[in-house]
DNA sequence: GTGTCTTTGTGAAAGTGTGCACAAGCGTCC
DNA sequence: GGACGCTTGTGCACACTTTCACAAAGACAC
């Protein structure tokens, strides 16, 4: 379920503040969803809510991180030193919520050898020998688009089994390996989008405040 | 609808390649999607296609751009000049793409005066400023968590009206203002669950290997 | 213990999105 | 100009998700 990871943070966040028990209802107002909604979520997990009380915040925090692999860090391996795998190893939030950086490669001879987030960068060719030494199953794409499939290519290859794809293209995975795309240029033309119908609505209403002026009643 | 953006790079994709004509098929085998929800989808802007012959690829751009507010750039201004604001004005993915950073601001002192992606960060209190004098009206939130939410306030003090929020905390806007949510972290949350998921369904292989070995059974 | 109050867990209803299947329409060939 | 083949646009059914509503169940007071 793609919303436990939400919960957690908010659990955890409550759980800092020194919350130990929460309702459902509660939870459902930090996280600007339907009380119902959590408790079905929750109930995915098991019973592990006591009726007319809540949630223990720790025991669910524990539950949560079991059932998303949580309770180890999975090392993550990065495949492009550019700018976007730069920003990624150095950024530090990685590593901080369970995923550090176990290797950052690089196809380009002149970006072998230097260091980023604390990682030596090291040529794709080493990619299946860190990947089996670190056990690692989650690699990172953050090279340019043409290069993202040969990327994928190389991953799978090394025996990784999921991918994080920040390439502005579709890569082709066997069956069985997990992906998930974060295109930022796509999530700033959704709220282009939203833009766009801001100044169309704006349009729409002073057309519509000249009277007589063409067709009429245009609909949202 | 928040595949227009999807259809729009595997047009631009297929324009640059020389394809003049694309049928629904043709869209959704690239995409991998279904052909009967690429038509769905497009025929939301309108009727485009001709039918026994398919889509024009350089119309169904200009329409597709046209409906998401891309036929113009849309500045946008980076609250936050941390690692991650520095690799997101730095990262050069946005401007490409139609999204040029319009300035950079930051509440430290010490990152004041400093140069980002070609620009000079500036303090917090000239954000309106700022806004105002590119009229800017997507900014980006790449603080650390607890400063989202006054930096969300900033943004919508100064009149912006779309937030591309990369922070891992949930902000409270008012009604009107759209927001959308990046959380790296919470993507790699999602891949560790099907992690663990496989790790599971191996463990549980295994067991039910050995004749005898306890409880038989136990569903996915 | 008994009763009351609170909150969970879940069946059923309502809503949303997806995909099939087919009529309508356009181009092409003869 | 008529028949044929191909592709769109869309009504309809189905599946999945979300929300409502309420019985079941624990906690607490007396």
């Amino acid at each position: 379920m793609a919303r436990l990871p939400i919960y957690l943070k908010l659990l955890s966040d409550q759980f800092d503040v020194g919350t130990t028990n929460i309702s459902s209802e509660e939870l459902a107002e930090l996280g600007g969803v339907n009380a119902a909604k959590v408790r079905k979520d929750l109930s995915y997990l098991g019973s592990y809510g006591t009726r007319g009380v809540g949630y223990d915040v720790e025991f669910l925090i524990f539950q949560i991180k079991r059932e998303l692999g949580l309770t180890h860090d999975w090392d993550v391996v990065i495949v492009g030193a550019g700018h976007l795998g730069k920003a990624l190893a150095g950024y530090g939030g990685f590593g901080e919520r369970g995923f550090p950086v176990g290797g950052v490669v690089d196809i380009d001879p002149s970006k072998i050898g230097g260091v980023v987030g604390g990682v030596r960068v090291r040529h794709v060719d080493q990619l299946t020998e860190i990947v089996q030494t670190k056990e690692i199953s989650i690699g990172v794409i953050a090279t340019p688009g043409q290069a993202a499939q040969s990327a994928a290519d190389s991953l799978v290859a090394a025996g990784i089994t999921s991918i994080l794809n920040f390439a502005p293209n579709i890569i082709n995975v066997p069956h069985g390996i997990s992906v998930r795309k974060v295109d930022l240029a796509v999530e700033l033309q959704i709220l282009s989008y939203h833009e766009q119908r801001r100044v169309n609505a704006r349009r729409v209403t002073k057309l519509q405040a000249v009277p007589g002026n063409g067709r009429r009643g245009a609909s949202a």
